[in-house]
DNA sequence: CGGGGGCTTGAAACTGATCAAAACGCGTGG
DNA sequence: CCACGCGTTTTGATCAGTTTCAAGCCCCCG
């Protein structure tokens, strides 16, 4: 059911009415599982439907001098490559990070869709400017912070949003990636994310064993990772199933 | 006229029909003319129209950990307000740099308008999905190379997106940026941007006297900086007053 | 002609990279 | 159940790129 995922996702962020909701779950869709390190898109495919990460963890990468850079995680309710709808060449690499689930919306059943439902067109361009919100904190976090906030920075932008999607639990989430991911996510040597993940350790700032991450003093975390919520631009939820089709003023907290 | 630029911006792109383009040129709209260092918007701002930068060059930007970042630059053609329709709160500081004139229509006008002609959303919507490309891009340059081949490549972007509308001549371009400026948006120490900058001079890649800048030996330059302009996802046109209005495939060979 | 912002230079300190190797953990097959 | 093997994590030592601080210079604008 891609539809509940992706209806509690853009319930998140814009408003959509009945209309919407129901059209969104008439969507014609397939589903496919990916194993660790399955390539889903490959630089230059021009795919002709949407993805929806139904679970599990996608990163999208290019390799830039001899190095491979991760410029995005995408987590349950993102659609990794909406922007095809519009540029239809993938200049980079998709790729499953543990197992992951996705299902596939056609383009063709997309197009017609956004040009007879506004709300939902707003609503995934809205989609596609949150994430372009989170490139530019990227570009923050790169270009202004050393080491350990930025790495500081990225745990506690994850922990978010997964917890907008109900995957939070207790300051704890499951993390299917390696450190040498989060090094060519945060432009740092495997060594040096290492060392960085020890002194966080150290600080009790984080537990870090396998693949889970607790977030332990979480204010004192986004305090030493100087994290601000707000370029996400999203409402915490109760859970990526919980709709807020009965409620009357759910969000009215947040407004 | 915010019209010719707009659409030879978004001609550029996507395809639009002459109804769509009448359409455009049927925008109510004012101008206002900015010094250098005015700041057109501040963080927390919630502006009720849209940008549309006609002439010279806005940065945005926000201060991280003391020292400031740029995240991005709008050039001639560029709306960099844009997303307030979908995300009200800008998260940014916008600033001039430099003298430069900016066109702005009111959300209530282009809302309505955006319901009627969707082509224009869909032109519209494929400009903030080009900028965040360039967004990821600045994550990989920032991310994977080092001081040289991102200066570089910050130098290349910009010579080819004011290509794009027609402001470079002959390998030439205004810059109205310091290398403060630039330090600023590569994260690098102002110190060692004005060493990198002699290198390239030494190397005979670029000139930069002033506020003019020229690329010599552009092929060099861009394999020394690792660029390419796929990510732009533009097309070059003759300048941006001339647009493709009287072809009847415009845009065929990109369907 | 004066002032000031921006550019340039030098030296020292530091953060993070690189290289190399060892220890660990975990799934697989014997 | 144990042994193997490989990928990941950890550690140490050395090195390089970049920052920081401080001062001087140039040039443009007023």
């Amino acid at each position: 059911m891609p539809h509940q995922v992706l209806i509690a996702r853009l319930l998140a962020g814009a408003g959509l009415t009945e209309q919407d909701q129901a059209r969104l779950r008439s969507m014609p869709h397939t589903s496919r599982t990916f194993k660790n390190r399955d390539i889903v898109l490959r630089q230059g495919d021009t795919p002709v439907q949407c993805a929806v990460v139904m679970s599990g963890c996608l990163i999208r990468q290019r390799v830039v001098r001899e190095r491979n850079q991760i410029s995005s995680f995408y987590l349950p309710g993102d659609m990794p490559d909406l922007h095809t709808l519009h540029l239809p060449v993938m200049d980079h690499e998709l790729c499953s990070v543990g197992t992951s689930t996705l299902a596939f919306i056609p383009h063709s059943h997309l197009r017609p869709m956004l040009i007879d439902f506004p709300g939902l067109t707003n609503a995934l361009w809205r989609e596609t400017l949150v994430h372009a919100a989170i490139h530019r904190e990227w570009v923050e976090n790169l270009g202004s912070r050393r080491a350990l906030p930025r790495v500081a920075h990225l745990l506690c932008e994850l922990a978010t949003r997964l917890e907008v999607v109900g995957l939070l639990e207790d300051g704890s989430f499951r993390l299917p990636f390696t450190q040498q991911d989060f090094a060519e996510a945060c432009g740092l040597s495997t060594v040096h994310i290492n060392r960085t993940i020890q002194e966080l350790r150290r600080m009790n700032l984080i537990e870090w064993r396998g693949h889970t991450v607790s977030l332990l003093r979480r204010k004192e975390l986004e305090t030493v990772a100087d994290f601000s919520p707000d370029y996400l631009h999203a409402f915490k939820v109760a859970g990526p199933l919980h709709g807020r089709s009965k409620g009357i003023s759910d969000q009215s907290a947040m407004a």
